[in-house]
DNA sequence: ATGGTGGCGCGGCCA
């Protein structure tokens, strides 16, 4: 079983690029954030000649997720429960016995701003929601654009990240207790060369410079854990003439 | 270097 998780920034321009990437690559699930679309605007038909199923949480301009499938998804979520939260930005399914959860966790913009509050508060209601997840899923895999990186060897510069959004303590604190509930991310599962992000910004010529972070992850319960025999960054996308900002994450399981 | 680029949608927000 190979899972996906890559944020496109905008399904509309990126839709020729995701449907080359599912023809080249062949995900079971493909789990996508910032799809910038409502849902009555999703190219259902394209997705389906592509071979695969979907579902959907759209948002008008921002946020938005879907996940793209093989096989059809059981007993959606599409909100954390206690945050009542108009942004479109989780995705729950079950397909089989394995239980995938897409996320697109809020930026925060910096440690000064609100949107930091409301990133804290989103992942402090995300942690208790997949403890649930946990204890009635064994095979529970999560992911998405976590907008965390989390720890020094994920970021091109620590030092000028240190204590910056997507690097501070709270933030990283957060990831690790995700952790200590028992979910892996499956990239430290294995060795992996250094420098390897899978978010550049798309000024000053970030990703030729490979200046960027790793944001993006794939976890998993330990049962999944156990069957996972490969985590990589594909910056084959991130190459391609107007790319999205993200590459995809993947991750393989024997399943 | 307090900029730079990109998406949405047509001014300003968000990342």
């Amino acid at each position: 079983m190979k899972i996906v998780s890559w944020n496109v920034n905008s399904l509309r321009v990126r839709l020729p690029q995701v449907l080359d990437w599912l023809a080249a690559n062949q995900p079971d699930m493909l789990a996508i954030q910032e799809i910038k679309m409502v849902d009555e605007d999703f190219p259902v038909e394209a997705i389906q000649g592509a071979g695969y199923q979907m579902l959907v949480s759209g948002q008008k301009t921002y946020n938005g997720v879907c996940i793209l499938s093989k096989l059809a998804g059981t007993d959606v979520h599409k909100d954390l429960p206690g945050l009542d939260d108009p942004q479109r930005r989780v995705l729950a399914a079950t397909y089989g016995d394995v239980r995938l959860v897409n996320l697109y966790v809020p930026n925060g913009e910096s440690l000064e701003s609100e949107k930091y509050g409301y990133k804290l508060n989103w992942l402090s209601k995300l942690d208790t929601y997949l403890q649930h997840e946990l204890k009635k899923h064994p095979r529970l895999v999560v992911v998405g654009d976590f907008n965390i990186a989390p720890d020094d060897r994920d970021v091109h510069d620590p030092v000028a990240w240190k204590d910056q959004v997507l690097c501070s303590e709270p933030e990283r604190q957060a990831f690790q207790s995700l952790l200590a509930h028992g979910l892996k991310d499956t990239f430290r599962l294995f060795d992996q060369p250094e420098r390897i992000f899978s978010w550049w910004d798309y000024r000053a010529m970030a990703f030729r410079r490979n200046i960027g972070l790793r944001i993006d992850h794939i976890l998993a319960s330990a049962s999944m854990a156990a069957v996972c025999r490969a985590s990589y960054v594909d910056k084959a996308p991130r190459k391609l003439e107007r790319p999205s900002d993200h590459a995809p994450v993947v991750a393989e399981f024997d399943v």
